[in-house]
DNA sequence: CAAACCAATCTGGTTAACCAATTCTTATTA
DNA sequence: TAATAAGAATTGGTTAACCAGATTGGTTTG
């Protein structure tokens, strides 16, 4: 068998290839909810591809919860229909890379909730994380140093009080990505992050006093240069 | 060296292990943005664990984009500093399995907020595969049968329409989890289904003629039953 | 002395062999 | 004949061997 070293992008070509083959198969076998799919090796000999391959595809699979695995026994369809099924698959092939502008949309929309959930949840537990994160913060900025980091774990802090798990985790995905375009598109300047500090502080104290539409207004002013950022590229 | 089948909660706690002591490691070797990491192999060495193991922890951190792999090449701290990466990763770890509460809030959050965008944004295209959608679920309704996944497939279309990548592979991300769950609870009776269509046909036509607040208010109609569902488990 | 070259080594990725739990078949027995 | 036990085959998961590109240190050469 001839070795042959692939970027990312021809990998992700050929996961794609073995995912629409299994919709297809799927389909042709009329595999319903609860159904076995064939065995790994029997699938990476029919497409002629490596068990590997195989294997990856599925777990891409399993993660969007199309397919569940179980050892020794089968990979198996989940609970949903043929129609989810093939709709779902579509979605998933055709799903584009996240472009700057959908995650500070996303952003700005998942934190406006947030802090609305933690000024009503947050516990003592919580306040006190945020504290810490938010000292942290100040004392960078008035030192003179960049603090995007500590501004962004402010906000994690947030995500975390809000007590939804799913909103925690969107948070976490799209959080590293940011960091790294605002520094490499210099976001937020010296001036920007002299003003975060009071920002923080009013979005702070109306957590701690429980008043979500304070806090929503709050956070709105902190990020009203991004908005404009946002749709200005 | 002795096998042992392990459950996927007893692997999902080696991988925390792992994590955190990787953790650990950038901390004391105060390894910075684009340092390399010592090598699979080495890290499997240390830790005491297969290098498969070191493998699928690093790629949870490279999802979550806290590292960077290159092949023939070596595993590199990501464009982030030491105070995020360690945040994140606390994040990370304590991460909890999202609940069915979380997964209905977040939801409406996000299709509150695609809908105004696909009002907006939505071509041609669009507007036909969501019709097709809508058909779809119309047809199974009048014929008596279930129809929770045309349903979703309806939202998804719109999440799609609404040009925000994030937001859509987030929507993917939790639908399907979702469909299980309502099918599950018996979320969606027969009486709401029929309501449905009116209220599906209602979003269509506010998202058709541009009209982004109406657009949402008719969303909000038709989340108003799992809203209260939402907030009365 | 610096630039170009080369081979040994190291790297993440890939493949193939192996493991043990499960499942299916078959033989045995009450 | 039906219930049961034994064993062979199949399965997803795991480990170890292998691949070829990338790196590195030393050597040669202009």
């Amino acid at each position: 068998m001839k070795l042959e070293i692939l970027t990312k992008n021809e990998n992700q070509e050929i996961q794609n290839g073995i995912i629409s083959k299994i919709r297809d198969l799927i389909n042709y076998k009329n595999l319903e909810p609860g159904d076995k799919l064939p065995s790994e090796r029997m699938l990476s000999e029919k497409f002629e591809v490596s068990r590997t391959n195989v294997r990856e595809a599925i777990q891409k699979l399993e993660f969007y919860g199309l397919l569940k695995s179980k050892p020794q026994s089968g990979t198996f369809i989940a609970d949903i229909g043929q129609v989810a099924m093939n709709g779902m698959i579509e979605d998933i092939l055709r799903l584009e890379d996240p472009d700057f502008k959908s995650l500070v949309e996303t952003r700005i929309l998942l934190e406006l909730k947030t802090v609305r959930l933690a000024a009503t949840r947050r516990t003592e537990q919580d306040l006190t994380n945020m504290k810490e994160a938010l000292d942290a913060y100040s004392v960078k900025v008035e030192n003179g140093m960049d603090a995007v980091q500590e501004d962004l774990l402010f906000h994690l802090a947030i995500a975390k009080a809000s007590g939804n798990s799913t909103m925690n985790t969107f948070m976490l995905i799209i959080t590293p990505e940011i960091i790294t375009k605002f520094e490499e598109y210099h976001v937020c300047d010296k001036g920007m992050a002299f003003k975060g500090i009071q920002e923080h502080q009013d979005i702070f104290e109306a957590i701690k006093n429980q008043d979500p539409q304070l806090a929503k207004e709050k956070m709105k002013i902190h990020f009203k240069a991004l908005y404009q950022y946002c749709y200005n590229i």
